[in-house]
Parts: structure tokens; C-alpha cells; sequence
DNA sequence: CCATCTTTGTGCACACGTTCACAAACGCAT
DNA sequence: ATGCGTTTGTGAACGTGTGCACAAAGATGG
């Protein structure tokens, strides 16, 4: 496994670990970055609407967090702000666009122009704040023709010239999650450092690429156990009969199970066979 | 602002501070639960390669993670696992499967049938694990008629027909920014008490519903961000000329904006004007 | 049955993130 | 000028998450 070095940079999200490339180098906690662009979105709105200035409690109920957590990543900003006033929106707005770096141009290409490709290129909030789709990338000849919000569908081939021409250094993976790692090596190879992922697979990147994960599938199956707990524990959901059990009736367990032979779907250890079990479609993917 | 008791559930990953409902009433760690879906496409990888078992080191690789935070996380599901061997796969695929809720039939709605949601319908992943779309809704009679993934699109007006007849727990948001807070609110109403929502917007939701946020825009700031801080510090990007200034500097400048007056964008504050400034398109949105 | 080797499960220390609560700073009216 | 009300900025306490390192547990071979 693994090419260069294997090191996933800052994986996903809930990644709060993002020890590796701590960006702390100079300040601002990772936590408050991921916040910038919600206040940064509040405070556009409220840039539309001419409101010259915000006090932290209001702006923080529309960027949907508390007022403190909001006063707190400012600082890390600077001392924008004034006492008994608030905050000028305008400025923040430039300081924070500033700070996320969105003053500058962004040329992204995306590599698999499937119904979420498509989705994205058509997507508004890419384009505006500093986001340019230099290109659209996919390897199907059928799709290569074609094209999406505007732009032509160029073949992956053409991948590291576009990417060398333009200077582009962020690449938006939509392809199917077998492609993913390949591109993603195509992709670093032709100098671009910094990856958002929408397959659902585990990228190995070299030191210096940052690679970021948004998957559907994980965000629906942390809703699913939410749900589940929301409705209650009283039915057991069954089959629970040796589950975290002493630790002899376990081992009892694991070797009925060791002993069943290991070939594919071999049931579920005991009990509730559950819905279908389905053929596990896990490579698929809109892309 | 807000209607019943505008209570911001769990929001969005980074929100570590999930303060509210810690579903840790009894056990798993937030942060445990976000990764329980990774380690389950890992584990089911291996499942359908008859791998019978894995030692934590293997999974964690796999899954993107270090071995002793695997071990951590499995610990809180109990103590499946056999000391100098490794976790029996099958048998984990069942226990997380199960922790997570997905040995049931979880009926989802997807309500606004634009560029995003047609991928969703389409996502594989989606569909496997104990997901099934329940019903694709819009509100636009022009694509009303059509249908998506083999599913019918169907009118706005039967959404709380079809959350009630199939006991729809889970909704999916996909429609433009402006929207999404009024379907939020029939969501809700109709009972659905969880919510997906890929508009950026932030939802306003009763205590007892959990909302999930999914950002593009805001991951592609976030990799800007670090894009930015890898391309070092040295060109300062200019326009830093008063930015983090002592005190009496930055008074001085607040002023002269505020004398600026403030209809619409009234120029960022000082140089730099960056790209076009854009119109700040933030409303559009793939759905 | 014992020795050895592998791998889990976890106590502990540390880092990060959140929240509280309050002093300092500012605008404004008098 | 002075005082009052407001709002920021931040020190400190707390909670959560991460990673190390090791003892305990089981497998395996003699």
C-alpha cells in the first residue's frame, strides 16, 4: 500500500487531531477557521442589506453559534471590534475574507463530471467568492463532449497541462470511489496541493497536500444512530443478548463464529438477519 | 426570528461542542460516533474479500486513522476483539452496523429535485445500509412530473402524507438557500426529527431535532485557507497594512469607514480590491 | 503445561475547544 | 468633563478528544 509518504493530511472534518499541519503556525485554532466562513456568510447578508454594524450577539445567532465561541475566533483575528458598538461590517467582511484567503483568484478543477459534478459546476456559492472552475475533467469519452454549466467536459488527459497553465492548486474529486486514489495521484503529481474528496475512500497524499472528505453517506449514518437513540433504548433492537457481555460467553461466541468459516456474508454472528443484508453496494457513488 | 424554541441541535461536524443532546448518555464519544461509519467501509471492504479478521494497526490504516484511537473508539462499543489476533470482521460489520442504527429500514425524503438532489437520489451509498428514499419532493410544477433514479418526483403539497404513511424520520434538504428554512419547518411539523441540509443556511429547529450541515463552499474556504498559509507568508498579500495595528490606528480607520457611509459594498475598508468584488451570488445553489 | 510472542484494552498526560464571567474600552447624554 | 450603559476582549475553569505506553489476555509452539 501507499506511495510517497502515507501521510492523510487533515482527513475530514470532525478530524479535531489535525496535529499534522497545525496552521496553528501563527494562530488561528483549526475549529475557528472551519467557523470564518459561517460568519463570513452572515455577515455578507448582512452586507446586502446595508447594516453598517453588528454587535457579537447578533451576529452569532445568524451564523448559528454563541456569542462568546464568536467574540473568542475574532480575536484570534485581531481587535476588530469596537467596545460598546460591535463590529463594522464591511471591514470584518474584508478582514475575514482576507484572512481565508478569498481575496485572491482560486482556479479549482473537477475531476468526474457524474450528477454531482454536475452539481457542483452549476454551483453558485463556488463561483463567488474567489472560486473559479478552470475546468471540468472526466475519462468517459461518452461525457468528454458534452458539457456542464457552461464549460466543456475536457479529457483527463489534459489534466496536467490545464492544471500546469492556469496554476491551479485545488482539485474537487467527484469520481467513482475505485478512480479516486488514481486521480488523486494525477492530480498531486501535477502540483495541485490541496484536495477536497467527495468518493468515499481513504486518499494517501504526500506531506504538504491537504485533503479534505465530504461524505453523504457518513453524515446520514451519524444522523441514523441519533435517531436511533432518540427512540429509546426500551426496544433493545434484539440480538443485543451478548453484547457487551461478561467475556467468557464472548469468546464462546467468537469461536462458534471463527468456526463458521469466514466465506462472504457469513450472518451477522446471531440473530436478527435484519433487512436484506444487501449486496453491499458500497462502490457506487453519484459521480 | 425563529419559530418554536430556536434551539441549533448538533449543527455541523466541526461543532465539537455538541454541549446539546451529547448522546453520551450512556457511552460513545461524539468524535467515536463521526468514525464508526469510516471503520464500517473499511470493515466492509474486507468482508467481501473473506478477510476473516484484522488486527487494529490493518483497520486503522485502512480506515485513515492510528490504531490506538481505533481501539479506543471500539472500546466504548465493548469488547469485541481478541488479544493477539484481532477483530473477528464479521462480527464488527454486525456490532457497528447495529450501534449505528442500520439494521433498520431508515425511509428518507429528499425534498428539492435540482442539480444535488438528482445526485442524491443516484447515490449508491445511499441506498445500501438501511437507507431508502422514500419519496423525491419539489415545488416546482416544471420538474414535478419528471422522475429521478426510477423514483417519481412528487409535489411539496404530499409531503406530509408521505412522512406520516411511511413513518419518514430522516429528510434530506436540497433546495435553494431560501427555501430551506420553510421546508425545514414543514419537515418538522409533518414529525421528521432529523435533517440533512446541504443549503446554506442556518436552520432554526424545536429541542429533540438534530440538523446536520453539509457546506461545499465552506470546505473549499477552509482548503483556501491552507492554500493560502502553504504559499507562505512572504507576499502578505498586501492590504495588512492595518490589520492587528496597535489600537489608535485601527479607532482611526473604523472611523473614516463609518464616514464612508455604508450602502451596499462600500469597498473593502482600504486597497486591495481584489478580484471583481463579485456580486456576491451567495443565494443560488446547485438544487 | 510452560514460555514466548502478538495484540488488545485502558490509565494517564496532554492538547484543543468551549463556556463563563468580568474588567477594560467606548459612545453618548448630561 | 463626568457618569452611565453597552459591548468587546480575554483569563481561567472545564470538558472533550488524542496519543503514549504498558499490563493483561489470548494464541502458538515446544
Amino acid at each position: 500500500m501507499a506511495i510517497g509518504r502515507p501521510t492523510q493530511s487533515s482527513s475530514q472534518t470532525p478530524d479535531a487531531g489535525a496535529a499534522r499541519r497545525p496552521s496553528r503556525a501563527r494562530g488561528i485554532p483549526e475549529a475557528t477557521v472551519a467557523r470564518l466562513p459561517l460568519y463570513l456568510r452572515a455577515l455578507t447578508a448582512l452586507s446586502e442589506r446595508s447594516v453598517p454594524t453588528v454587535s457579537s450577539e447578533e451576529l452569532a445567532t445568524a451564523a448559528g453559534v454563541n456569542s462568546a465561541k464568536l467574540r473568542k475566533d475574532f480575536s484570534y483575528l485581531g481587535s476588530y471590534g469596537t467596545r460598546g458598538v460591535g463590529y463594522d461590517v464591511e471591514y470584518l467582511v474584508y478582514q475575514i475574507s482576507r484572512e481565508l484567503g478569498l481575496t485572491q483568484d482560486w482556479p479549482v478543477v473537477i475531476v468526474g463530471i457524474g450528477n454531482l459534478g454536475h452539481a457542483l459546476a452549476n454551483y453558485g456559492g463556488f463561483a463567488s467568492r474567489g472560486f473559479r472552475v478552470a475546468a471540468l475533467l472526466d475519462a468517459d469519452p461518452a461525457v468528454v463532449g458534452s458539457s456542464a454549466a457552461g464549460l466543456p467536459v475536457r479529457h483527463m488527459d489534459e489534466l496536467e497541462a490545464i492544471v500546469a497553465a492556469q496554476q491551479v492548486s485545488i482539485g474537487v474529486i467527484t469520481t467513482p470511489p475505485g478512480a479516486a486514489q488514481q486521480v488523486c495521484d494525477r492530480l498531486v503529481e501535477a502540483g495541485v496541493t490541496s484536495i477536497l474528496n467527495f468518493a468515499p475512500t481513504v486518499l494517501t497524499v504526500p506531506d504538504g497536500v491537504d485533503v479534505r472528505k465530504v461524505d453523504l453517506s457518513i453524515e446520514l449514518q451519524i444522523l441514523a444512530f441519533h435517531e436511533q437513540r432518540k427512540a429509546g433504548e426500551e426496544p433493545t433492537q434484539d440480538g443485543g443478548m451478548l453484547d457487551r457481555a461478561p467475556g467468557p460467553v464472548r469468546a464462546a461466541a467468537a469461536k462458534l463464529r471463527r468456526a463458521a468459516g469466514g466465506t462472504a456474508k457469513a450472518e451477522p454472528a446471531k440473530g436478527k438477519p435484519g433487512k436484506g443484508t444487501e449486496g453491499e453496494r458500497s462502490a457506487v457513488m453519484p459521480a
